[in-house]
DNA sequence: GAATCGATGATCT
DNA sequence: GATCATCGATTCA
């Protein structure tokens, strides 16, 4: 396994971040002790007071405060009362950013993640199993407890109780680099180009 | 295959 | 009380 990504890979401008985590490999190691690990095809950048879509653009909350700490941990919330959404916070202290995991393509513990969503691992596509930020919370058994974990190595482990350890590995990027398309399922500033996906995948939502 | 709609709870006004 | 960075079941084709 290659050297994981470091901190200073998201203390950075959040759209760099973002285009360049489409390729890079997630593995999540679950409370139960199940591995799994995906490449991921699909993030969406959030950035601060500036972006009307983000959380932070409101300044400071109970929910947002995570997105204006220090980058490289993990920003989780429940969404419509049932699904979890997994952000990796970027840019400095003290500036507010994220960016929302919105797809992976499975590369190992493809069992685990089927019996985790309910489905039959024959029969299930890459798609069905970790496409959109709900499913893949559920194949990755990521929920709002594993809210403020250290995605890097180096930091004091939080030391949730039920959480795991979630890395992160460099990886091949698209060919031709990722594309840039409006962010989904969102009301406010559709104009902006800020979801970034590997075209050449069959797994990606919306 | 495409369109529609309900579930369900934390967050913010 | 309205909103919401969603999903899956259902309906119609």
């Amino acid at each position: 396994m290659p050297t994981p990504l470091r901190q200073i890979f998201f203390a950075r401008n959040t759209i760099t971040v973002a285009r360049e985590l489409v390729g890079c490999l997630l593995q999540v190691t679950g409370g139960d002790g199940g591995v799994v690990a995906g490449r991921i095809v699909e993030v969406e950048a959030y950035e601060g007071e500036n972006d009307p879509a983000s959380h932070a653009s409101r300044g400071r909350t109970p929910r947002s405060e995570i997105m204006f700490g220090p980058p490289g941990f993990a920003y989780v919330y429940l969404i419509y009362g049932m699904h979890h959404c997994l952000n990796i916070v970027t840019e400095a202290d003290g500036t507010a950013g994220a960016v929302l995991v919105r797809a992976v393509e499975p590369v190992s513990g493809r069992e685990l993640m089927a019996a985790r969503r309910g489905l039959d691992p024959g029969s299930a596509s890459d798609r069905d199993l970790s496409a959109g930020p709900g499913r893949l919370c559920r194949a990755l058994a990521i929920d709002r407890n594993w809210n403020g974990l250290p995605l890097v190595p180096g930091l004091p482990d939080s030391e949730q109780p039920g959480t795991g350890q979630i890395r992160l590995f460099h990886g091949e990027g698209p060919p031709g680099g990722p594309v840039a398309t409006p962010r989904i399922g969102i009301r406010r500033a559709t104009d902006r180009l800020q979801r970034f996906i590997d075209p050449s995948t069959a797994c990606l939502s919306g």
